[in-house]
DNA sequence: TATGAATGAGCTTTCATTCAT
DNA sequence: GATGAATGAAAGCTCATTCAT
């Protein structure tokens, strides 16, 4: 992983992605749990080989490295990560909500479903992101802005209707990616065999939003 | 790092760490720094050795194996890490302020001081905490059971001068754990080179406590 | 290239060499090219693939082996290599020209042009006989043979003339072949982009003739 | 053998090979018959552990990569096969001989013994040199400079002496160069236990002086 | 105590070859 | 005939660990 130019992977990926053989199949999916259990640089070809029930030689064809194997199944669901975040749906939601809870948490719950659904990959790809420093250098910016581009937006939508008390619109975005980076954080790689329920979402939201020390006017 | 007695190894450990070497000081140096950079699986003994100016028998004739030698560098930190959360410590804390809100300000400034000063360390330590799953295993349960009880005798000890809203005492002590668990991983494994004055934590806590939205009542 | 029996092969080739598929033609071309430039042993099979435009399968389909691909490449131009030196051919040269200078002259450019015409062949050819020590074994006992046998003839021919200085025929052989020998290493697989021109040849011949010392009396 | 800075390794050679282990010696020793054999590219380092009676490992602690192997086989015979080529020792031998005959046979019979005693390791020279793409493109322009530079010099320094016809100094240079080489490739790489008396060489550079043919007035 | 040469298991990767389609 | 997915043996190389000095 010394050179990283993920567009040119990224591209290589689209066109490859064409048809995929019932082996390859096979070694992402038996990457995908082993590496998630025993990350990337502790799990060897041989291994992801036996599991996945072929011969090593036919990872290398597929995929040429290990590290191709990694990306081929990380820039994928990267990909996928931010579809709906894309402005106009991040705008939809938006309008189609009362308040800014209202709106993190459809949004949360929407993202979280996702990575519920993909929890093993999920899993490989925080993992991978927090311990592989090229990956991070690659993936992270991308990310951030992604997320905080839209994020900010949004908080900029609700700020106007005066919902929030009175600090930068960035430190918010930040503020939200911390926590929301620790919750994943936590469940995915620190906790095993988590699930998370549409009402822990609201709750953690409330609280987020709320703050956890009781109203001087007696309020909630 | 197959079978985990880490008790034994904590004792070992202890009857070994009397008198420390020149050379065990410069290999241990050595070896957080990498570590802390390229990762423990990714970093080989014989790159400690000549970056610590030692042959490389000598991390084996201290440490005996390279799994021993992370633990060395995790272990001593990891108990200093819970010192000043030993139940008098911390009833004290609690004691001297008049808050939750300012129990939370002085515990963190405490002990992200700390974590500052041992950066690279610290780094090693929540990466492999992270990525080892040995590791994990035996670490994690200590950590989050040594936290928790004590932050959720603070939270009960203000809760009952009524300073919290109607929550749960454990909820609001996971919700806790995950924000400040959050918070460190960003900043010591995700973003590069961070600091944190006093005055960002004060603003986060501030933000946890009293919540992002604004107060129906006008106040902040 | 273990087992030799190259007369088998010979016989083998000329049964299938009948027809040459485009496919065919385009695998021994690309083979030629590829081989001549990094060698028999440093090619892959699969790059020949890649540069004839066909599949890697087809290779086998048609040759059985990449050793038999090599040897469908050398063994015809091996066998063109000599028809000229059959005795008569040899004989009528003899006949035709007045000095064993003449004979040498005509003799080489005739060779020397059929060797530029396959340039890159020659260079397989060259570069794999000195490698290749199966090949070595099986080809240079041929190749001495059937030029030293020939050339002896003709020397014996113009020795009777009185050409020669009184050294055994066999001397003046070896001597030949070391010249000419070294002559076409040196071009083929010592230099790039050599052009021999029919004056080179001249030249080369007068000075292996009359040598590089000046004559007592004055002459050239 | 990709980036070659021949002289990098030329550097790092002088300074490690300060003392060779007792398995050093067998592995150089055994890489160097199993190359002469079969060749650097046919070679695996497996055998030649096998055969030099050590672990595989042990060649790669000492020499990094196989391609370093070669290296610091071929490099040493290398430099020592100029030594006497020096400028001061070519003056001198030229000053002590009557003719360029004589010159040429001394300077032959000094090279070509040297080589004879260390026949194996120039086997593989001469075979690399020839087959190796890369290291040609090092050595050869280091080589043929060195060589024909210092004959060029003898060459004009007998001329003066009237003793040449005539021709072009540097066409002499590589001719000489040719024949040499030819005689060389001829007896190191394409014929089997060969030995070169001196009677041959005096014969061999009898003939390039004189050439083959007889003289017109009748004198040898 | 400290060294560093030696090890050998295991790693990623290459490649000639086979075979079902 | 042609394909290209699949193979698995073998390649070069890495590395934690041992041990004689």
């Amino acid at each position: 992983m010394s050179e990283s130019k993920l567009l040119d992977v990224l591209i290589a990926q689209a066109k490859l992605s064409k048809k995929q053989t019932e082996k390859q199949q096979k070694i992402v999916e038996a990457a995908i749990h082993i590496f998630a259990e025993k990350g990337y640089a502790n799990t060897s070809t041989s291994e992801i080989a036996k599991v996945a029930g072929v011969a090593e030689g036919t990872i290398f064809r597929h995929y040429g490295t290990k590290d191709n194997l990694l990306l081929s199944i990380i820039l994928p669901f990267f990909k996928e990560t931010f579809p709906m975040m894309a402005e106009e749906v991040f705008t939809e939601i938006a309008s189609n909500v009362d308040s800014f809870e209202e709106f993190l948490k459809a949004f949360l719950k929407n993202r979280i479903h996702f990575f519920l659904e993909n929890k093993q990959i999920a899993k490989v790809v925080v993992k991978e992101l927090i311990y592989n420093e090229e990956l991070k250098k690659d993936l992270l910016p991308y990310l951030s802005e992604n997320f905080l581009v839209r994020v900010n937006k949004a908080v900029e939508f609700f700020k106007e209707r005066g919902e929030f008390i009175d600090i930068p619109t960035d430190r918010i975005g930040r503020m939200l990616l911390t926590f929301i980076g620790g919750f994943l954080v936590s469940r995915l790689v620190l906790l095993h065999d988590y699930t998370v329920t549409d009402e822990d979402i609201d709750d953690a939201v409330s609280l987020v939003i709320n703050g956890i020390g009781r109203r001087e006017d007696g309020t909630e």
